[in-house]
DNA sequence: AATGAATGAGCATTCATTCAT
DNA sequence: CATGAATGAATGCTCATTCAT
């Protein structure tokens, strides 16, 4: 048995790329059709593939909508990084990492939808928590970082880290949702200027 | 058959009694083990009653998570209501508004938990904005509301209120979303006043 | 439980009515939706009542089949019987039984969509035989009669009285059933004549 | 998944095996005990093979009774098919006909049977003129076509074909109705004997 | 690496039936 | 007589998973 959930394992390139393949077509499944009503049958079907190889290439369906978060959560860390690092001050990196989150958003929404699917999909606390481990702290703790150096810098004022990247992090997810829902009903570039204004106006000092 | 999707049919008080007695039920189980491991029968057991009983009083499943989804919101909605009438000026308006968004949620964990699973539950974009039109247009009315109590007191600045009234609930929304998954990693009381705060200093005149 | 399958006792007069009323929405429901769809609910849906009611004046859903059965094949035989003793040759008789069996029918489609549907619901061997008995013994009995008075008036030929009165009856029957399934396939006078004109020259003298 | 509706689809060897012997079983268990009581359940338990594997190899119930009639039905005009094209002359095809339908009959009561209640599973107009139209036209059109070649060889009367062949089918339909439900109410042998010659006779210039 | 046959547990839903009121 | 609440068994069907080939 090939599969596993240790990343470090050797793995043969055919083997790489078909879970990537079938990460992909669960993921436009789900946001297509709903989580409940993707079965390995429906992902294979849109693959050509049998539902037996999706079992021979993940260990079950946790182990796949798992690498499948972390897949689109991965894709947009890297995304918001690359921008964010681009800038040089502190105020313009977290204007950077607001507005990339949305432009990234925008331009993938199958898997925004597909992720607010996922949620439901960790059902114990110790799930939960894992998951809020893997997906939140580095979201976080990108934004600590941040934070950080603004505190270096001598731009940003004293603030409590933790709940301000709680919250930033919050309004961006909050605002995808509704978005999410029915994309009519919120604009993203709006809130995407609106809340890097106000939380940059909020950090900096005066 | 006493089920109906029309609400102004007159149920009877058993009836009615019976339906709420097995939503809390249903909103208990889902939180315990999740949407998807939360059948009819898993309910009815909790409850001491058959699943037939469960058919017989709601019109399928759908039926079922479409009410508890609704009851939670109508009594977040209903306490928030009574908070936010209490305040005479439009800025204490929207700072009850969103304090007590996160007490409601603080004192109800096993609801928003229910709820988090509830939105992947949603599948078709139809269902997404059905969802979205009886959840979130209440909450972004009620805000735009107080904007224009506050625009009338000439208490409030000027700004697009669709947006700000998205990025509010989207904020408080989102920040619940990461206290669902660890309570530990996130302080909602913080929460609540660093958002309160920034946005009736946002949306007040200097 | 005043609900019997001895139709010698005694019925309040409001007892009979239900239950006639009960029959004729329950044939009315197989027609439509067949017996299979037929659930005592669906018909008390279109009479106004409860199923408990349906319940209450049956003796479960096998009693009602059968009276249900029972009144098709009753008032045909008594409309039959009616235009037979109308004739006064044998060979009259026999012209007018099968011919108004096919008016009958014509007459009443949704009775026999029915009764097809229904030749179903008779599982075990005894219950097929059961109603064999009650169904086609009086048919076949009634066409015998005929005969023998053929044989008394000597306007009749020798034959297998039972093999005969058989193969009329299930002529008539076969050819019914075609047009239950599609009333465009089979013109029921032309089979009338047809049939009625074949066997009576066949049991006649030349 | 392997079934289909298209039948033109490519079928494993052991794929057949297994929908043929599913058929076979799903007919006796109706025989034996009603097409309403006959489970996938039940016939998985006879098979020794689990209900999932019927699910997996039909399209749902409707794709199994609608295989079992076909097959009732094309081994029946396969057989009579036979020895009807080993007549010359189409007084003796019509005689094969009717003597090979009965004969048939006979020697495989327990189709008939389930036929019989097979009838019942039909319940829109719409399903019930489908199976006419693959059920009985076919045998209508086989006798329509033993007419044609009794005109040119100028043995037949003239005579409405389809009327004709309504009433021979259903001669034969109707009598077999009757067997199924107490076969010892009607001899076959003696029915097949009276409507071949009659029918000949009547069909057959004098 | 990939298939397709097979499993078995689980699901929502239907329904005749019971019974207290 | 009639109702409506409740039952419990059964049903068709879905699906992740296993495994021999």
């Amino acid at each position: 048995m090939p599969t596993t959930t240790k990343p470090e394992e050797r793995k043969t390139f055919i083997e790489e790329a078909r879970r990537k393949q079938i990460i992909d077509a669960a993921l436009q499944t789900i946001a297509e059709q709903g989580y409940t009503q993707t079965s390995f049958a429906e992902i294979a079907k849109g693959l050509g593939i049998t539902k037996g190889l999706i079992a021979y290439h993940f260990n079950g369906k946790h182990d796949l909508i798992t690498s499948a978060i972390h897949t689109i959560l991965n894709r947009q860390g890297a995304y918001i990084k690359d921008h964010v690092e681009a800038q040089e001050k502190a105020g313009d990196k977290l204007r950077a990492y607001i507005e990339t989150s949305f432009e990234y958003i925008e331009q993938n929404r199958p898997h925004f939808v597909a992720l607010v699917d996922l949620w439901g999909s960790f059902t114990s606390p110790e799930e939960k928590q894992a998951f809020s481990e893997t997906a939140y702290d580095p979201c976080r703790a990108h934004l600590k970082k941040i934070f950080r150096i603004g505190h270096q810098q001598r731009e940003f004022t004293k603030f409590d880290e933790q709940s301000m990247a709680s919250v930033i992090q919050g309004a961006i997810d909050g605002v995808m949702l509704q978005w999410v829902f029915d994309p009519k009903a919120v604009d993203l570039g709006e809130a995407a200027k609106e809340l890097s204004e106000m939380f940059v106006k909020r950090v900096k000092k005066p």
